[in-house]
DNA sequence: CCAAAAGTGTTATGTCTACACCCATGG
DNA sequence: CCATGGGTGTAGACATAACACTTTTGG
């Protein structure tokens, strides 16, 4: 795999670790039998060793002239046909033991890879082509500490990336992003329980929300329901924590009245 | 890594990225004729070529063999002779324009930096050798957003370092890392105050310190001082954030009553 | 009318802030 | 005994959690 074998005289000890980008792709989805939704991921299976057969994280090298973010953009978008809302870097991984468990004695090159993690909205997360070699799994599974089933050190990166969005959602206006345009507070709730794994107080929450800025009421109302119609929100703030380039000192942060 | 629908054999143009790895390191230093600490870091001189003759973070090349938080240490041991007490990796810069105003025409290959940020004690940074090469600077002329005089996007980088320092310093137990091994309350509440640039109550403030875990009083007093002897204090908890390879779901969380 | 979610009010509890106050030491 | 930093106490402001209560819909 990896890094192509340019005829570099520079080259002459062992190749330097080549540079791979991976994301881990969050999405609420309701799963058949259940009422509420949790969070799922998208993974592919690996068509090649090591790890052959097994799924994966999407991800793939970093082309010469593009920036690390759009590298993840433009390759979850390959691999799973996704554009999410919320993209930001996890962490750059470059254990050397990232390949510890390979199966048989096929010796991996090293590889640095940098991954990002991203929410996507579920009208988007609904369209995303499903084949044989790119389904959903659900994150709790994947993520937890016995889960040991994934290539490489995977199982490990996406418990990091379920760490770092449950953490991200208690002080940042992250949520909203995996929802769709407009939205009542009680699904805003539903994303933080499916995220938080608890059950919150609706009443205390539906005064915290509105009590943070960019979350304006609209005059809809979502019908259809059994009981009285929940009032449609919208969120104003930045949808691009997707800015461009650098590191973001998180515009995204939720104004606390501190 | 995965990449296992696009990356294929075509993908062999121009030599893949190189990887490097610098590290922002943070030190308290009194200035000559001030009163109060502040905040200081190392900067080495690039003798070549781009940016030769200018300031930059200390760093270097990945080694086949080693991990990148090992890297990151064995890098700044050798340029700078330090040995913190506190590393870990702040972000993975990749950016395309990185050597925007480059001096003449050199072309310069791309680069992608992932960036470690330290603590090292007062004791340490004391003996830290200072050469023709290697100098201190105070962090904030640095990381403010006039600055502009670094190589490569550094000023940007010890900007984020020093966004994340004061970020981390407000929830996480972080300070002494800074500090040696026993101290006042009163100086940890100068370290906050160097780092945060603003002052703080000081009956307040040790009351918040000594509700945290792993501070613990010893029965020592600092004798020297004009007025009544201050208590000594220790902390007790894990100076390896250090921790060996991975992310780290933060341990280093101050916990907090809630 | 009933069940249940939408939405509002109220009270207890805890945390943070400002600031008054006492303690201990060098000069 | 005085100035100053070390250290303790306390009252108000503010945020949070628990839960009672009213409103509005479908059935």
């Amino acid at each position: 795999m990896g890094y192509p074998i340019t005829a570099n005289v520079s080259e002459r000890q062992s190749a330097p670790p080549s540079l791979a980008i991976s994301t881990v792709i969050f999405a609420l989805r309701t799963a058949e039998g259940e009422s509420r939704p949790s969070l799922w991921l998208p993974l592919v299976r690996r068509i090649r060793e090591p790890f052959k057969g097994q799924w994966a994280l999407p991800g793939g090298p970093l082309r010469h002239s593009e920036s690390l973010q759009s590298a993840a953009s433009r390759n979850l978008a390959e691999t799973t046909g996704l554009n999410p809302r919320y993209l930001e870097q996890l962490y750059a991984f470059g254990g050397l033991q990232r390949a510890a468990n390979c199966s048989p004695a096929v010796l991996a090159p090293r590889v640095v890879s940098i991954v990002y993690w991203a929410l996507v909205q579920p009208t988007e997360a609904a369209l995303a082509l499903e084949s044989d070699n790119v389904r959903w799994f659900k994150a709790d599974a994947l993520g937890s500490a016995s889960a040991r089933d994934l290539a490489f050190d995977h199982n490990e990166i996406v418990a990091y990336a379920l760490w770092r969005l449950r953490n991200k959602l208690e002080y940042a206006s992250i949520a909203y992003h995996l929802l769709g345009e407009k939205f009542t507070l009680a699904q805003v709730r539903e994303v933080y329980e499916a995220v938080l794994g608890r059950e919150l107080d609706p009443a205390n929450f539906r005064r915290q929300l509105k009590a943070t800025p960019h979350i304006v009421a609209t005059e809809e109302y979502l019908q259809g329901g059994k009981h009285r119609p929940p009032r449609l929100y919208r969120y104003t703030g930045n949808t691009e924590s997707f800015s461009q380039s650098q590191p973001n000192p998180d515009p995204s942060i939720r104004a606390s009245s501190k």
